[in-house]
DNA sequence: TGTACATCAGTGAACGCGCGTTCACTGATGTAC
DNA sequence: TGTACATCAGTGAACGCGCGTTCACTGATGTAC
């Protein structure tokens, strides 16, 4: 059943946003192609018209999850915003549509080149992003590979610990961390 | 060929000794139980006789990890002395033997639910030592949570990205970072 | 202490299952005239 | 514009493979006498 270009150019896009969205959420490995291409409303067989390989894939759900991220920071005027939203109870619950840095950052060290250096490209922009919010120059740079340290940690943290009490507070205590090195802040 | 109690006992240590290795090295889901064997110098069929389920097998590995952390960590009189230990180039490199809140934080949130206690009282333990390091009292307990968010981000970070400069850079950058939160420091 | 036997730690083949990937096929689309 | 045919996006069965787990078996260990 042959569908039109532009159909088959939108069933591609189906794919990539069900990728980003499952392999966030459920990591590189436990996300198969099945559930992958059955979330885009195909069948499996389909999915090498696509992409040659499940790692091409997954690079390109990278780049798709880092578009989204940064349509979703546009709204933030300045740091503490960003932070708020990112170090967020609601984000934390929702790593399917949040940051892939925080959601793959861990499996990334282990999957195929590809893989790696899409997600470096996402460390890369959000650095820059972060040091544009903290000011510019060589000590906003520092500050930024700081401040997504801990961002990345906070939610990493907060999303493994089974204690609700204490991932709430491991939030809490990052967002008035990354504070302290927000512009007007001692130091 | 049945083996002694003792020898017995020894195999189930050496049983966990690798699965603690192979899973912060290629997380749970890469790393078989065929392989763990194997690595124990035994045959995977034997692996029952020792623990219930991987599940079972995971959780008993990252205590057994997190108990190994404790004696790494005992040489280190004070908080500076941990981070330059948590954030340099041999513990990035090495995964298998290091920080096991780094190794599979991210892994954790999928994980069965003993794995996640497992792992919420390493981070538990953990923020009890910063909070120590940092002096005591409620501060320390709030910039332990801060601390070792950055901690935990920087490494995870370090590790994900294939940029040998920028991994290191990572790594300069969360040690200013968490010195700014050390005894002493403005604020 | 020595003997006979029950126990059980470890072996290796086998199981069902889900994975990534391939492929013959289908039938609507795109194109040449 | 209409017709005939080549193209190719998607389908669903099938593949080889590695996984977690089970099990009949082995033979050295532990124990009862």
């Amino acid at each position: 059943m042959r569908v039109t270009r532009e159909k088959a150019a939108e069933n591609r896009e189906r794919i990539l946003a069900a990728a980003a969205r499952l392999f966030r959420r459920h990591g590189f490995g436990a996300a198969g192609v099945d559930a992958v291409m059955h979330e885009a409303g195909l069948t499996h067989g389909g999915f090498y018209g696509h992409f040659p390989s499940k790692d091409a894939l997954a690079a390109a759900a990278v780049r798709r999850a880092w578009a989204g991220s940064v349509e979703r920071q546009a709204a933030h005027a300045d740091l503490d915003a960003l932070v708020r939203s990112y170090l967020a109870p609601a984000h934390r619950d929702d790593p399917g549509g949040g940051c892939v840095i925080a959601a793959l950052g861990g499996d990334a060290a282990r999957q195929a080149p590809g893989v790696r250096r899409a997600l470096t490209e996402a460390v890369d922009a959000q650095l820059d992003r972060l040091a544009e919010l903290l000011g510019g120059g060589a000590a906003a740079r520092q500050g930024a590979l700081a401040t997504l340290s801990t961002l990345v940690g906070a939610l990493v943290l907060s999303r493994a610990v089974d204690d609700p009490a204490l991932s709430d507070a491991i939030l809490d205590a990052a967002r008035e961390g990354v504070g302290l090195r927000g512009p007007g802040a001692a130091q």
